[in-house]
Order: structure tokens, then sequence, then C-alpha cells
DNA sequence: CTGTTAGCGCTTTCAC
DNA sequence: GTGAAAGCGCTAACAG
């Protein structure tokens, strides 16, 4: 019925003394570190299985007495997800400042290769950990690389470079995401025939791309009926963004979707008012912010795809500390999820 | 571009030579613990300012030295979903144990208020913190309160008793998830006409009637071609759900959807295995789980509403220890979230 | 290869 | 009202 545990937790003196060596050497073998026999480790390892010791995480980072510091290059260039992001960063940074960690801001223009890579070579020497909303490109590929091979943890944050050497990647599954909306397009498009729009901001960003091959692959296998036209690109602008929209409503009188896999939606519901309520729109879109939390309520977007910025902000900083103190990481509460909202589950 | 922090944080030591005074004496105006001269605390909070000093959580919990013990009561009964949320608390309580934290899980029957209460009045006086898969029950509610005036720190966990003293809830919105199942209904039934069968576990467990209120406002409003049948109250068993969904089957030969509330769905499966391919059901469930995982990806459920057990077990533990170190809580961080799920972003 | 020891920042007890 | 000092569990520098 009810399951007691142990109330005073054993402690590496407890250790020492259940081993009968000194507890400089049962530290050494807890932590791994060579220069003691054989002999010893196996009685000090058992002394700790016996007694069940598990570290003292407060004790360890009070007597190390050692601060971590991270820096986070963020996209220049900020969209209303991107402002989100910066400012969840800055929460976290709070929260890190008691672990005794420090995080730098830095901006860049994330969408220039070459300003990238030249940012991450000209990185200080003083960071012990990256988070950096990637571009997946060989020189910013090499120049983490080479933060990694001087002993800098490397998380990619949001975007990844999967052939490079990062730590991690804190972030959704982007193909994934797409096949969700496409799904959700279909659903909600039932029983309809005609087209749909495709907006991204450049086929050249990684996971605009994903999303929009996860889109088409799910709306070709599975619902015939729909015809995704080829992508547009509007950069993650609302002024491109309006005349592509309103270039599509003109174009197709059948066209029955729109999916943006980008930023910069405004334009879209500019053009749809323009368009009037004659045109019935199944919209989807992604990132959950003031604008399109609106127009989710007003029902002009039908759902939207969201990743949280708060949790991958946290999770960058959780797991950069983790790399750096040697703790676990738990994959489970680290995996960043593809949020689907309707106006029902709005928080 | 870049922005920077301080490298060394001031200690309480450097509050307490900056304000002049001594260490114990800054101690206490951090704690607000009386016995300090007005001027005194207004020196101290001055330094504090100036200094930007912000307590080192580690230092803290090191020199209190203190454990907290949690009882987690759980449903004895246990379903899929409750086996998960047990599994996950005790995985957190891996975690809490490097926080000096113990966890005591124990199994009562919470469907019956007087078991319930009595387990609650029985508690030992060991615990200064309880997390409760609550009933909304006056006695219930009554032996909480108790708990409470005692001093222990209570916080309710999936199912709530808002009239109750508890101090938080750790649980999804229920209506809210409700809603958007009757949304998902709605949207996924677009253009058809017909009856929704709904069942829940018990009317009389407030989650399932808030649930079963929040979908038939939805569908009433909106929908009007989709009517919802009576609900029928499975008691969360497949054997029951089975016979339920079999009824409903035969006897609404235009049934377009059905929408579980509660638990016991590999009976409904059954009869939909049985009913045969000719019947096209749009089924909405809760809960993501072994059984429901795969019936989604066989397409067999169109959508799942899910309540992240591993969040609420975590949520619970860090919100418990918060409110016995007084540390901040982050609401924000601890919000539960209504998470849908497609076939397409299953983790 | 192993042991001794100072000290991390804070809390708490006791003394004045 | 205020201060001095011991000590929490661990790390790291140094000594042997």
């Amino acid at each position: 019925m009810t399951e007691h545990r142990l109330l005073r937790r054993s402690t590496l003196e407890d250790v020492a003394r259940e081993a009968g060596v000194s507890l400089a050497t049962a530290d050494r073998v807890v932590h791994r570190r060579d220069g003691v026999r054989e002999k010893t480790i196996r009685r000090v390892e058992a002394a700790i299985a016996k007694l069940g010791y598990r570290p003292n995480a407060a004790a360890a980072s009070l007597s190390r007495n050692k601060t971590w510091r991270f820096a986070f290059m963020l996209p220049a260039n900020s969209n209303a997800f991107i402002a989100n992001l910066a400012e969840q960063v800055e929460r976290t940074s709070d929260w890190l400042t008691g672990q005794n960690g420090f995080i730098d801001v830095m901006r860049v223009d994330v969408f220039d290769p070459v300003t990238l890579a030249k940012a991450l070579w000209d990185l200080p020497a003083v960071y012990e950990g990256v988070a950096v909303v990637a571009l997946d490109d060989a020189r910013v590929r090499a120049a983490m690389d080479d933060l990694v091979a001087r002993g800098v943890h490397v998380v990619t944050l949001v975007s990844d470079a999967p052939g490079s050497r990062r730590a991690n990647y804190v972030g959704i599954d982007n193909p994934a995401a797409g096949r969700t909306a496409g799904s959700l397009m279909g659903r909600f498009l039932r029983g309809q025939k005609g087209f749909v729009g495709i907006i991204t901001g450049s086929l050249s960003l990684r996971d605009h791309a994903e999303r929009h091959f996860g889109f088409r692959q799910v709306l070709s296998a599975e619902y015939p009926d729909l015809v995704g036209l080829p992508p547009a690109e509007g950069r993650d602008d609302s002024a491109r963004n309006h005349e592509i929209a309103r270039a599509l409503l003109a174009q197709h009188p059948d066209l029955v979707g729109i999916y943006n896999a980008g930023a910069g939606n405004e334009g879209i519901a500019a053009a749809l008012r323009e368009a009037g309520a004659g045109r019935d729109i199944v919209w989807i879109a992604h990132e959950l912010t003031g604008d399109t939390r609106r127009l989710l309520l007003e029902g002009t977007i039908a759902a939207i795809i969201n990743q949280d910025p708060g949790h991958e902000a946290r999770s960058a900083a959780r797991i950069l500390l983790a790399l750096c103190t040697g703790q676990l990481i738990y994959p489970d509460q680290e995996r960043i999820r593809i949020e689907i909202f309707l106006r029902d589950n709005l928080n």
C-alpha cells in the first residue's frame, strides 16, 4: 500500500568509512578519475551500492563554486516568434543565475551563413557552452565543429545542422510538423476538392523546406482531392505574404486552403479580409504569437502548429548545464513537442 | 549586440559588509524574520538592491540540511493512464532525491470519498507535502483543509477539488479539453449529419462531467447537424464500454462519431472491429497509452486529447518543494497543456 | 596511489 | 536587536 524511503541520505563520508578509505579516494571513484587501485575502486563501488549513495548536487555545486557562461545566438531580424524566444531566454537566464550560470545573448544574422560562421569563429573563449539557431551550411557546420573541438558544448536551437558535431538539437521534428499540418488540412477539408496554397519563408531554410515536404507528402498520399500549389517564398515578410495570398485568391477561385510554414501571417490575414467572407478558406499557420492567437480566436486561422519557446530556452540551458557538470539528461523532459492549438485549447 | 553579465555573484557576506551589519542580521532581513530595527532593515535592503544580491539556492539547501517528505496519493484501481502516472512519479522521485526530497506513493481507492477522506485523515504527520488525485466531495475537502490547517502543503493532481484550501491544482482545464474534443469532432465531420455517442467513466467524476459539458457545448452551439446522444457511463471499464459502443452502433445507423471522455478504450475498439469497415466513425479519445497510440497509428482513433503525466508528476513535486522552501513558482512552466495528438505528431 | 584540510554561501544556535 | 561561529556535503589543492 505504502512504500517508504530512507530519510537520511548517505553521504560520501559514509561511503568512505564503509569502504575504509578517505573522502578524497571515494570522491575519485565517484568521478571515475584515475590514480586509484582497481581493488580500491571495487571496495568503494561496493560501499556505494550498499548504502545507495547518491551525490548531493547542492553540495557539489557549492564546493565547486564554478560559474558557467553560455552564449545564445539568436536571429537578428526579429519576428514575433523570435521575440518570444528571446524573452524566454531572458527568463531562463534568471533561473540559471540560481545555478551559477550566466547567459549572454547575441543577435546575429543567422540567415547569412558567412556572418553566422564568422560570429561562431569570433566567439570569445570565455564560454563553456553555446546554443545557436543554426543554419545547415558547410561553413556554419565547420565553425560549430571547431568550437566542439575546442571543448565548448554546442547545441542547436529551433533550427538544426544535422551533419555537425553539436551535442543536441533542441527543437521540433519539422517534417512531422508539416505532416501534422497536412493531416489537419485534409481532415478539415474532408469531402472537398480544390487547391491548397503553400507559403514558406524560404525553401533554403531547412525547417521550412522540411515542413513543406511533410505537408505535401500527406496531401498527395492521402487527400488526392486536394492539390498543393507550388510553394511561394515570402521571406517571413508580411507585405510579401500579402501579395502572395492575394494572388493565390485571385488566380484560384477553387482555393480551399492555405498553409503558411513560416512567419508573416498578418499579410495573409489582410488578403483574406480583402477577399471577404465569401471565401471560406482553411488556414493553418505556425507559432502561437499575439497575432496568430487573435486570428485563431476569431476563427480566421483554423489551427496553429506550435513549438514552445519557453520549453526550448529552458531545455537548451538545462542541457548545456548538464553537459558541463556531467549531470544526467532526461530525454523525455527535453523532447520538444509539436503542439496543436485550436481556439479551445489555447493555454 | 552582445549583452554581458557579472561573473561573480555577490553573496550575503557582501551584502552584510556593504550594509555594515553581520551575516546573521542580513539573513534575518532576507527572510523577513523579525527582531531587526526598521532602520537596519532599510540599510540591508539598500545593499541588496545595490549589489543585485540573489540567494544561492545550493548553499541554502545544503546548510539547511533538511529533507522533505511528500506523499503522493494515487488511485488504487489502475488503468493505463494511472500506471503511466505512477511510473512518472517514480522517476520524479529519483530526481527529487537530488533535492533532498522523498516521495512515498500510496494507492487509495480515490473513487470512494469516505476511503479517500480517511486516508487523508490518517496520513502520518511526517509529511510536509501531499499531492492527491482528489475527488470533489465535502468530506474529502474537509480532510484536505485539515491538513492545510496543520501546515501541510497540499496540491491536487489530475483531478481537482476547487472549494478546498489546496495550494495548487496540477492538471488540465477539463471543460476546455471537452471543447477541444468537440471542435475536432465538428471539424472532422464537416458537412455530415448524424449522432455522436458520448461515453464517460462516471458523471460523478468532476473531470469527466466537465469534459462532457465542454464537448456538448461546442457541438450544440456550432455544429447543429451533429447531435450528441445522452452520455453513457462505462466506469472506465473496457467490457462495459464494449457493450455501450456495440449498442450505439446497433441502435443508430446514422452514428458518425464517438467521444470517450474516460478510459477503457479497448472495448470501443472491439465494438468498431465487429461493426466492420462499413461504418466510418470519427472516434476521439483521451490519454496517450500503449493502446490508444496503436489505435491512433492504425487510424481507428482520429485524435487523442492528452495530459502529460510526466509533466504533472514533476510539476507537483516542484510546486511542493517550492512551497516548502519558499522558492518562486513559475506558473508558465507548471501549466499543464491540453495536448492534441494526431498520428503525425506522436512524440 | 592515498589522505588531510580549507572553504564554497548559507542557516542556525547561542551568546551578548 | 545584533553578532560570532559551527557545520551542511562536496571539491580541489596539496602533502605524503
